[in-house]
DNA sequence: ATTATTTTGTGATTATCATCACATAATTTA
DNA sequence: TAAATTATGTGATGATAATCACAAAATAAT
């Protein structure tokens, strides 16, 4: 836990505030599809990524979902922040896509720290922050791009995230991401397909061209 | 400027933290459809919004502009905070809906009351806590409503923050902030009038039910 | 090996929204 | 007051995406 910490964290935290994590952050390890937070949940601390993806989703009161956006190593889930400091609820639910490593942070440190870390200051604003752009970029993305656009959008960034030019899912499972139908998907990968920019298999899509 | 100050953040600063806000704090006065902040510009501070209204919009390459939310007196622009500390730029417009009033605070006092404040800190992540859902609520409108609900949603919410019951507004402008034609809100709204929700005037849209 | 299940392909139809073209009404300006 | 400008109303048409219905292919289960 320490070696992994140390490798993506020491550029960000103080060796200190490392120190500190090591006692007291709990490891978990992740299996792919596991529910790392779900909806209306309280949260208790929050989760710093060692090592996978995790998958952020919106789900409205029809039980339909919206994909808002990928954590990667590095990144910190700011929707818990929020609900861990307020002891409000957490308006999102947290998939790993592949198995994944995390360290669970107890709430009470995270005050704690602000006042003792310039880094984690940093690291909390810093992490809104990105949080902050990545769903303005999906605004962008449903206000201003049409669905063919959004596909390929979502490909080449799960892709990115997943460190992989291949894509294990099925055209059902975007649908669902990207709140659509597996009619519209297919048709849309198909031409997708016939433009070079991908190819497809069952369960799987390669992608050609970023 | 204290005396407003107080009404509105009384409850959520420390008596020690308002001194030292009228202090350094540039009060400053908005004129209607004033730009407080424009695409790309470099935050020295950020601004409390002491009385009025204002206006969030993102704005893509091709100039097509979506609202993002609403800021009325109490908020602040978390966008703002996070570019101002990160020295980043800010990908946001803001405009003043109504004349509005701010307190414009310098960026080198962000940090420093981080340490110093408690009510600061709680301040700084409830304000991105505000805004990360407030973002949430807009994906939810865009991947989940139709424009009907989108534009009822949008007048309603307008009509609370700018606390009136009527809009002075026209067709074109409503089209603008929710990326649409003229059209499509002038066909909707007459819809919305024939369900008895709204009234139509020139360049006024009363609100009847909420 | 046969059956069942999952995944993908595809035509047809409909609904929603975008766009064009132009009319009418209200208001401002000259 | 006449002309220009701004705001709204409305028919027609097209594009995109949603939905239904069903076929075919690949894989898993018995």
């Amino acid at each position: 836990m320490r070696e992994k910490l140390e490798k993506y964290y020491s550029f960000v935290f103080e060796k200190e505030l490392i120190d500190e994590i090591v006692q007291v952050g709990v490891y978990k390890k992740l299996r792919e599809n596991e529910i790392l937070v779900d909806l209306g949940d309280k949260m208790k601390g929050i989760p710093l990524l060692l090592e996978g993806a995790i998958k952020i989703v919106r789900e409205d009161k029809n039980g339909e979902e919206i994909l808002l956006y990928f954590l990667e190593r590095g990144d910190t889930c700011a929707s818990s922040f929020a609900s861990a400091i307020s002891n409000g609820k957490c308006g999102i639910r947290a998939t790993a896509e592949k198995e994944s490593e995390i360290i669970f942070l107890p709430k009470e440190k995270l005050d704690e720290w602000m006042l003792k870390y310039k880094s984690w200051r940093t690291f909390v604003i810093e992490s809104y922050n990105i949080r902050l752009n990545e769903m303005m970029e999906t605004i962008d993305s449903l206000a201003f791009m049409n669905m063919s656009e959004r596909l390929y959008k979502y490909l080449t960034d799960k892709a990115q995230i997943m460190r992989e030019t291949s894509l294990n899912t099925t055209h059902q499972d975007i649908a669902y991401d990207m709140h659509t139908s597996r009619v519209v998907i297919s048709r849309l990968l198909k031409q997708l397909e016939n433009e070079g920019k991908i190819k497809l298999h069952r369960n799987k899509i390669e992608i050609l061209e970023f």
